[in-house]
DNA sequence: GGTTAGCACTCGCACAGTGAGAGTGCTAAC
DNA sequence: GTTAGCACTCTCACTGTGCGAGTGCTAACC
């Protein structure tokens, strides 16, 4: 499922290889089955109709190219997309205008905001004319940077966690008894005492170590039931594989030609609300640590198995991870998507890395 | 638009009412055309299939049906539909032991959180097959209830502002010089002193009366900046129609056979992202205070021409308000979405009424 | 031996024609 | 005012047909 290593599969010779190249190009802007006659007109191979047409066949023998019935052109299968990303597609970078203007969006945005992750969505869109994705950078385990408490009504106060990758929670908690903000900013600063820079396991551990407690309402005890929330809060947190995932174009992809009948969209959106499939496609490009590709029946699910999706991860390597990617139909611009996706992920992992080195 | 006040359109006799009311129940669960026969055949008209075809032609001169084609049944039009609502709809409310159940649901989630607005989304899409959607209660003017800053860089904060309302909304910010936790601490102090209970343009003018500085580099300096911010980030969020939108069951609406055809889902999807004439309902609605109908045509957008929308407000009038609804086909269950999303606002505002009393 | 021209063959697609069925609208009788 | 009866209209599903596209094969060519 790598990009890399290259050449992993067995490279065709040069002739088959550019043939199978221009089919794949020809169909993924005419998303027509295309003809041997189509072929030699609109690309330099120097040979006849006739010698493409034995190619052709060769290449479908091969399982990379199909056939929708006799008097049809080939279309590409998932297996000749996967040789095309592996073996065929350039590692072209993005044209140095286009790295410009999105640098320069990326600096008129707040920094780290839910902006951010929005933008990197709407800039994959527009760049691939697919649908863009944008995960949150999440820890594997959360650790505190500071925690809060405001007084809501005499016996409710809002637990508020900041973490230190900048991405909060809140939660409701019921007191035992009437509690001023007072006693509130008391608890608090005991508990970042307790919390700060942990994790939830060991702020769980922490709150065991403490004086077992009378039963009385008094600090301490508060301190404990909080401290319980606050743990539960972020052992919640971190089962979470994705956080917040952002998208856009959307109607891009529905407007595919694939994507005709309403049925098949239903099963482009079936698929992103698939969290678990899709969380485990995370992990897997966090594990990874490079840009990733899961082309059609690549992926498990059967209503993702006419998309492809292009990923490739951010953040910091053993800190918190995010993801960024497109997805579309499986005829989808792979070298486009792979070349902005790389850029976007350098992208955030430049500023990322600014805003907490 | 508004459903109250009842009958203002003039009401048709009883037997017309009663074939109108038909032909819609019909409609709305067979999504095909109703026809003379299958009328007399499943309601108990009391009369011939030729007395009701006679009566049906009124009714199609009246503009509430209409005719695909001669050897068609009828189809209600939009006036159909807002007739049926207006004066038909019995004001039934929900069965006892869904409400129960519903109760439950809302017992088991924290309160406030994102969990809340998606239950009531779910709940909604459960209920009556169509798109559940909920907001969150956004004030006209936010008032500030806490105020806090974190060191994130030597030269960087993050500024978390808290709304009494519930909501928070955090920013970064860049100091001109070092600065540490301790001195943030100090600055955040004043601020709140400055900030708390107050709404962005009393803020405004608290820090323009604020003894004029000298450029120097201290606490009074950097309590004016951030004080700057703070007026901003408010001022944008009190800009904000909607500030967060809930949806749920999408899925059952792309299911419906009127959008089997993908142009037609990707009209509902434009609709959802089309924030300003949706912040322009949610305004009218919390305008009205009561549960409003926006059927087909009456919306003004092209691509929701096609969908009809039930919306109730909910929250504290002077406060924050927020909306809940369902959006739909046109052929929607217009009694069962009104007891719904009816009930749900209900729910909606006991929970609120109690968070904030 | 690889390449190519030529050609038969297959298949989908668009179009027209047909018959059945559904449902109406009209008329005349009740 | 209501109803039975009936002619009329229109869609829908099915069938048949011709055309065009594109292939696969074969035999000739270099």
């Amino acid at each position: 499922m790598a990009r890399r290593p290259r050449r992993t599969i067995g490279s065709l010779d040069t002739r088959s290889d550019a043939i199978l190249r221009a089919v794949i190009d020809e169909y993924v802007t005419s998303a027509t089955p295309v003809s041997s006659g189509s072929l030699v007109e609109h690309y330099p191979l120097g040979v006849s109709s006739a010698t493409v047409r034995n190619i052709l066949s060769d290449l479908e023998a091969l399982g990379l190219l199909t056939h929708p019935h006799t008097s049809a052109g080939r279309v590409p299968t998932d297996a000749g997309y996967r040789y095309y990303v592996q073996v065929l597609a350039d590692e072209q970078s993005l044209p140095a205008v286009e790295q410009r203007m999105i640098r320069h969006q990326f600096g008129q945005v707040e920094f780290a905001s839910e902006h951010w992750f929005r933008l990197a969505a709407s800039t994959l869109a527009a760049n691939t004319g697919t649908a863009g994705l944008a995960t949150t950078a999440k820890p594997r385990a959360a650790r505190v940077r500071r925690v809060d408490l405001v007084a809501v009504q005499d016996r409710l106060a809002l637990l508020v966690v900041l973490f230190r990758e900048g991405t909060m929670k809140q939660t409701l908690q019921n007191l035992p008894a009437a509690t001023d903000q007072e006693q509130l900013d008391r608890v608090a600063g005991l508990l970042n005492v307790l919390a700060v820079d942990r994790t939830a396991d060991e702020i769980g551990a922490a709150l065991t170590d403490l004086p077992a407690g009378e039963e009385s309402f008094d600090d301490l005890d508060l301190l404990r039931r909080i401290g319980d929330t606050l743990v539960r809060t972020m052992s919640e947190f971190d089962a979470t594989l994705i956080d917040d995932l952002f998208s856009d174009g959307l109607l891009n992809v529905m407007a595919a030609p694939e994507f005709d009948r309403s049925d098949k969209v239903r099963a482009v959106f079936a698929a992103l609300e698939n969290r678990a499939y899709l969380g485990s496609l995370v992990e897997s490009v966090a594990r990874a640590g490079s840009i990733q590709i899961f082309i059609g029946h690549e992926n498990r699910p059967l209503e993702m198995q006419d998309v492809s999706l292009v990923l490739a991860p951010y953040g910091r390597i053993g800190h918190a991870i995010g993801v960024v990617g497109v997805l579309g139909p499986t005829r989808m611009p792979y070298a486009q998507a792979i070349a902005s996706v790389d850029f976007v992920s350098g992208l955030m992992n430049e500023l990322v890395e600014h805003l907490y080195a």
